[in-house]
DNA sequence: TCCATTTTATGACTTTAATCATAAAACAGC
DNA sequence: GCTGTTTTATGATTAAAGTCATAAAATGGA
């Protein structure tokens, strides 16, 4: 959201991270502003027997970490690469000098932050539901407006794994494996070879 | 956060809220910058059968609902009075003027939103765990951080109804009272008479 | 001070997602 | 093309929070 040019102007150096590799650690104190070049990030959590809770995806464009960046505090999830990345790396102060000196940034910043705190908020609500209906169907919609989500003569591809679904929403692969059937059965959503439609 | 001087400065009014009064309604689109000068103000959802669900709760000079109004969205809960309380309304142009004028406030924004995404990103992981005894936990020493907790010879007393505490994780009162209760058990919190200490 | 409401409390029962087991289909790397 | 891994799938069982009923204690107005 940053355009690329500005951030190498103030010192952000590209680096890639493979499949699977750790960006940062939770626990962590923030050094650097993320930035997507390409690829595909997640933040997650795991809990004390393993289980992974995703915080949020992040694609080409995005940045992702700031929060803790601003406040000074430890990472609370981890940050992994789930394809292939290129990410840009801005160290802490520069970024801060870059904000000073362009105010108009602040005002993206802060359009980005209300965005994703929106998000957590309407997923909030919908997870303390319990319903898992209505947790799964509202992710999806939420996707479509928000990930890359692709539309073909189906309807919107939602791209995710059952087992995203599941660590997204807090629910078990199975539960959304049902779920989903149930909600194909209601014909809120397709399933074509076992891909989802919406 | 922001002097009250300087919202006044920009025309910002003050009104008064008696308890449970409504101060804006979800689905509709944000006006004003609101800032409490005192009282206490929740900000909720109600899902299809009335049952609640508390976003967060705002004390004086806090501000509250500002996402929606930075991103022309429809506010996702209701903001009502927990108790009577005096509100700054500062009209959204008026409010996009100040911030324009005075940079050093963006970065308060910034700040503020920032901490508030932090807490959802740790309570969402909290409440996809499932165990009340953690999401309870996590709650109350989230509270004694940010909330107005005051700590006597007893520790902190958490000053949340059992319904609010369900209310803010997503348990039913009488999971709460039961969670609490096990979390006495363990040495974890102290009830004196019926209220709990931390 | 009295009365209505809210808050805390407890027991019995029910529902529902998690868990466990198992397997076929699809995909990815060599 | 073969093989190991991931993803999707389904059935049986279990555990745990929700639900329902009921009531005592505390609180707040009139």
């Amino acid at each position: 959201m940053i355009a690329p040019e500005l951030l190498e102007k103030y010192g952000a150096l590209k680096k890639s991270f493979d499949k699977n590799e750790i960006i940062f650690e939770e626990g962590n104190l923030p050094t650097h502003y993320y930035q997507i070049l390409s690829g595909e990030v997640k933040m997650s959590n795991y809990n004390d027997d393993g289980r992974e809770f995703i915080q949020g995806i992040f694609y080409k464009e995005q940045s992702f970490g700031e929060p803790p960046l601003f406040l000074n505090q430890k990472y609370p999830a981890n940050a992994i690469a789930v394809d292939y990345s290129e990410i840009l790396l801005l160290p802490k102060n520069n970024f801060l000098k870059l904000l000073e000196e362009n105010p108009v940034i602040s005002l993206k910043i802060i359009e980005n932050l209300a965005q994703r705190l929106y998000y957590k908020s309407v997923m909030a609500a919908e997870m303390s539901t319990q319903e898992p209906e209505h947790r799964v169907l509202k992710l999806i919609d939420h996707g479509i407006a928000y990930f890359n989500f692709k539309k073909d003569s189906n309807g919107y591809l939602i791209n995710f794994t059952r087992q995203q679904i599941g660590d997204l929403t807090g629910l078990r692969v199975e539960t959304v494996i049902r779920t989903i059937k149930a909600l194909e059965k209601k014909g809120l959503l397709k399933i074509i070879n076992r891909k989802v439609y919406r």
